[in-house]
DNA sequence: CAGAGTCAAGCTGCG
DNA sequence: CGCAGCTTGACTCTG
């Protein structure tokens, strides 16, 4: 069992920007920001060993306006250097690496461009961690999409797109690395173990947090079973979890959405949620505003209960 | 230099 | 109908 945190390291100081304004644009200005980009990856791989945090969520901003017409230039030529060596970093320390493409890409919409432009953002996605040569561990996890009045129909459409123009072959990975992760609104657990068996066996990410706002009633521990039995473990690596809680805001302000993630781990819950999950391994995904606190702190957590009288069975580094 | 306005992209539910 | 929310505010202009 790994623990991880998405995108942002908040304890590293930064000086340069991470990106740019579209009318900023000059390929000066994109090699500029790649190599500091890339230089802060390593930053954070570097921090993150050090704390003994293997799981990392690699920001989709890395290579800005990488999938947008307007940039024709050979990033991946460019730095393929860069990106072997920070692939070879996280072999070596065995860190486990993930991607979360942002919420423009939807494989069910109904209008073909936006299909065209999230599977090129896919690619991209898709590119970076082929650079490293990082093995189909390295995932890159979507939501489902829209249901757009109807939603048999949308779920029909992320079916076919998937099996029809989601490529893997060896030139692009995509298809061993797409997963997909059950939302709090849209598409339940329910829903993606429906669309998994139907696209051939798709992996699904179960987002714990996502699934105590929306599901069929399923409890904890047989739902994540569940998401977990759609992985492969060989080839897709151990099932990555998502977990946050509530934000229960201030105390002044109860109008919180419900859904909106917390800004810190509420350590009471976690070890709730490692109970319930007891026997059960997966790298958990810490979905948390406070990124490597709370990282540092749950890992704390795990580390005392593996070690206590009474066993857990999930281990580190496992 | 601080604060306000704006930023490539989609969809949904709330007020 | 505008806006917040989504994995994350950051960049850039104005005064």
């Amino acid at each position: 069992m790994k623990i991880g945190y998405p995108c942002i390291n908040t304890s590293i100081q930064r000086t340069t920007a991470s990106t740019f304004r579209m009318a900023s644009y000059s390929e000066k200005r994109l090699i500029n920001t790649i190599k500091d980009n890339l230089n802060h990856l390593n930053n954070i791989l570097e921090y993150n060993v050090k704390n003994e945090i293997l799981f990392f969520r690699i920001s989709s901003d890395l290579i800005p306006f990488a999938s947008h017409p307007l940039c024709t230039f050979e990033w991946r030529k460019f730095f393929q250097l860069e990106f072997e060596q920070i692939g070879e970093y996280i072999k070596k320390n065995k860190i486990r690496i993930s991607m979360h493409p942002d919420q423009f890409v939807i494989l069910n919409s109904n209008n073909n461009k936006i299909i065209e432009n999230s599977i090129n953002e896919l690619k991209y996605h898709c590119r970076i961690l082929d650079a490293m040569y990082l093995d189909g561990s390295a995932k890159i996890q979507i939501h489902v999409g829209g249901v757009y009045g109807n939603k048999q129909e949308a779920i029909n459409r992320f079916v076919d797109t998937y099996n029809k123009k989601i490529e893997g072959s060896d030139d692009c990975s995509l298809k061993k690395r797409l997963v997909i992760e059950n939302d709090d609104r849209l598409y339940s657990l329910e829903d993606c173990l429906y669309i998994s068996q139907d696209t051939g066996g798709i992996p699904i990410v179960f987002d714990c947090f996502h699934h105590t706002c929306y599901n069929n009633g399923e409890q904890l521990k047989s739902a994540l079973q569940k998401a977990m039995s759609t992985w492969n473990r060989n080839k897709d690596g151990l099932s990555i979890v998502d977990y946050s809680s509530q934000d229960l805001g201030n105390g002044t302000n109860d109008k919180i959405r419900k859904g909106k993630h917390t800004g810190k781990i509420n350590i009471t819950s976690f070890k709730q949620f490692l109970k319930e999950t007891q026997g059960l391994d997966f790298d958990i995904m810490l979905e948390i505003k406070d990124k490597e606190k709370s990282a540092l702190k749950a890992l704390k957590t795990l580390r005392s209960k593996t070690s206590s009288p009474i066993s857990f069975t999930n281990q580190v580094g496992l």
